[in-house]
DNA sequence: ATAACATATGAGCGACCATTCATATGTTCT
DNA sequence: AGAACATATGAATGGTCGCTCATATGTTAT
């Protein structure tokens, strides 16, 4: 969490913009958990989970059909999903739906396409 | 990368769904390299270091004196940044400066911010 | 050429994490 | 109640990754 400061020579180089930034920057706690909240989409499979869920609510037992992946790997993955407020579910006896749960995971998926493809 | 398909008892449970989904999916390259993407906004130091170049072009000694960490630190996440080509630099004399080189940037960060606040 | 400084980089270590395996929970049907 | 099935979960493990330390590269000034 606290890390050294063994900056430059002297002091800083531009102390000005420092300070600047420096109040304008969000507060740290802010931008941990943004990075914890996009450490989320930094995986393929649940990536792929979500992608899958863009187009069609979908049960665990499909979703591992699709993946070619382990019904308990998927389950996993999906408790993350589901910590992270990124999908919803639903029970219906002994099945459990799973679907999107957030407009801006559409959103952040096609703007993060968009700067791959270039 | 290739895994088992132990799936459910019957096959698949909605055949025609994950049929439907599975053409509709991006090539898996696709989606790899989009979870490879994220990856890089998923850690707490590239985000504080991304937001802090969102305001204000820096050079490295700045920016490990802005967030108190070690120069080697940040090079090493600045190289990351710069792979990804979410930063562009410019040499001047001794000083390299960075800055966003994607407009994606602000508009991924923003929209994760909005997720988070609720 | 040498010193001083800003930045980059390779190796190594510790921490985190995605998957597997085994098992538990919850539901339906008989 | 017990069997069958869909899903969830805990422990263990192999791989990944961020930081540190030492050192290299590149630039300026003397």
């Amino acid at each position: 969490m606290s890390k050294k400061a063994p900056q430059c020579a002297q002091e800083f180089m531009h102390k000005d913009i420092v300070e600047k930034v420096m109040q304008d920057m969000p507060e740290e706690g802010l931008l941990y958990d943004l990075a914890e909240f996009f450490k989320v989409f930094g995986d393929s499979t649940r990536i792929r989970i979500l992608s899958a869920l863009s187009r069609n609510e979908m049960c665990v037992c499909d979703i591992s059909a699709l993946l070619s992946m382990t019904q308990s790997a998927i389950s996993h993955q999906l408790r993350i999903l589901k910590e992270a407020r990124l999908v919803k579910y639903r029970r219906e006896g002994k099945v459990v739906y799973y679907s999107l749960d957030d407009d801006h995971v559409k959103e952040i998926i096609s703007t993060g396409l968009e700067h791959i493809r270039e």
